[in-house]
DNA sequence: GCCAACGTTGGC
DNA sequence: GCCAACGTTGGC
């Protein structure tokens, strides 16, 4: 089994819109980014763990933890006109873009904080992509080792 | 709103 | 294939 990271901003999509969702179920729609795809569609299996992390708001940090429940498969919102993550250049016989569907496992009752993260970041996080300088990246590996210090420090 | 970092684009 | 210009991300 693999850990991600999967970043979305709360304005966008939050923790709680993931919460409300049927089946506390999303297909993690809009990712543009090679990389980012190539972790989707290569890397991830049914049953991997994630934490969902929120960035670009008052406190960015980790809201809890998300399951892989279907394997990477097109994304259609890049042939959808009217979506925000239309993409003209993505071929519906070819499709560019790829997601997988994740399901919320738990919700953090205290979300852990990029400050707390950065807390750790000359030891046992030291590594953590996430936390890596000039990161952008939505998805982003964790460690076996990694994922079990965060959860131990969940709660501080 | 600022700015550093980085990805993408397009001219050559 | 290089690289400058531009756009986006995301913390602060």
């Amino acid at each position: 089994m693999n850990y991600w990271l999967f970043k979305s901003e709360p304005q966008t999509f939050g923790i709680d819109d993931l919460a409300k969702s049927p089946k506390r179920t999303t297909a993690w729609e809009g990712v543009r980014n090679y990389q980012a795809r190539n972790m989707m569609r290569d890397g991830m299996r049914a049953g991997d763990q994630g934490f969902f992390y929120h960035s670009s708001c008052d406190v960015p940090g980790i809201q809890g933890i998300v399951e892989v429940v279907r394997e990477a498969y097109p994304d259609a919102s890049a042939f959808d006109r009217k979506s925000p993550y239309h993409d003209p250049a993505s071929d519906p016989a070819n499709p560019r873009w790829m997601l997988v569907d994740v399901k919320l496992v738990r919700k953090f009752a205290r979300p852990i904080t990029l400050e707390a993260l950065k807390r750790h970041a000359g030891g046992k996080l030291k590594d953590m992509v996430v936390l890596r300088r000039g990161n952008r990246l939505s998805i982003t590996p964790v460690t076996p080792a990694e994922w079990k210090f965060i959860l131990s420090i969940a709660g501080e």
